[in-house]
DNA sequence: AGATGTGAATGAGTTCACAGCT
DNA sequence: AGCTGTGAACTCATTCACATCT
């Protein structure tokens, strides 16, 4: 069967629901786990075992890549390689993701180096900061670079990936000037809901959040 | 009606399920917009008019806070003041609560300025590192430490949740150690499943799968 | 035999619709 | 009249159970 994404479907067909995010985060764990085992010079294995090994679900990871093929063999279980690759394909890691970092302060520049400057496919490929003691700044393999370069540098870079990691204040403006200069996905780090303006996939995170989890559970 | 959580009901009760974590999650957002709102000199509230100003949901905001008891006032709304301050008591917000930073590299010491050391409730107390290189570096308010310290820092500091941000590989070995240590709620940076030692909570915070998500949703 | 792939059953989470209070 | 609090309906997600294939 095909996948369904982004709505690319042809209008005869009957509008298969979009994959779920859950879906797609659990891609990324099996991969993991996939290139664990075949680092570790495993060939073939299980559903379960692949369940039991790295503690998931046997009949969530079949019904999960149900949704975009077979990749098994009945009787017999997965090729480690091949499936790896096939999710890897999915998830559209086949090709580099230029990355533009907006907002260069502690944790912006620790994305960045944390993401890498050149590592695998994502690749932080330029910064912008508004504020004047940081433009010029030298991070890793380039110079952080006015608000007002944006755009240039986002033509310039093919970058399609924005990471706001503004004040909360500015996040709002930011992300209209990512999606202006013709970002296709951001991931807001700033702790404020974004007012959608477009078909630009928006990835909210939250970290102050995680501690307030936390803090429920720990109680008064 | 009495809030559950963690498991402390008496034994006659007929065992409340856990809140969820996508409700306390929400609790937060709605504590933010509320502080918002009180900021803005607003006093009341309703639960319509919080869902359209921030794109929240009426009705779940009223079953979130449902779980915990009635807080509103029926034909008339919520007080915001009191409502925030109902929310931040259930998130246990009325008190410190001391953070130890397991691996003070890019994104440890990033994320230890960026919760602030000294902002809010929640503190970051104490940097571990096992590069002898970072220990003894000064961070914030503190002196970067030695693991072997663990178990006195988190006796002297009172700390209660442990920060993971080390290599993968060295992840559970640490987690171990802040367990031991006696620590009660970590947040694991590290791209790898924990095994679960006890009672302990574990929060996982994967930032490279944000990545994979959205790099999905670019398609290749 | 032994594993995948999948319809059916269950469970979790959200929305609907309205009774009941102010 | 207006809004909260909540049972019932519904949707989405996961697990169960098994037909199907190697």
């Amino acid at each position: 069967m095909s996948p369904a994404r982004r709505g690319a479907r042809r209008p005869t067909e009957p509008a298969e629901p979009e994959v779920s995010p859950l879906t797609i985060n659990r891609l990324s764990i099996y991969l993991r786990a996939l290139t664990h085992l075949h680092d570790q010079g495993i060939q073939r294995i299980s559903s379960q075992d692949l369940a039991r090994r790295y503690r998931l679900s046997a009949t969530l990871i079949r019904k999960d890549l149900a949704q975009f093929g077979e990749f098994g063999i009945r009787g017999v279980g997965y090729d480690v390689q091949r499936l790896a690759d096939r999710i890897s394909g999915l998830l559209g890691l086949q090709r580099t993701h230029a990355i533009v970092i907006c907002g260069v302060g502690n944790l912006g520049s620790a994305l960045a180096r944390y993401w890498g400057f050149n590592h695998g496919c994502f690749r932080v490929v330029a910064g912008i900061d508004a504020d004047p003691q940081k433009v010029g700044r030298k991070l890793g393999s380039f110079t952080v670079a006015h608000p007002k370069e944006l755009k240039r540098l986002v033509r310039e870079t093919g970058a399609e990936i924005g990471v706001l990691t503004v004040p909360g204040s500015a996040a709002q403006e930011n992300y209209d000037a990512l999606i202006a200069a013709g970002i296709r996905a951001v991931i807001n780090f700033a702790p404020s809901r974004l007012e959608p303006r477009s078909g630009v996939r928006v990835k909210n995170v939250d970290l102050r959040i995680n501690l307030e989890e936390v803090a429920f559970f720990l109680g008064d």
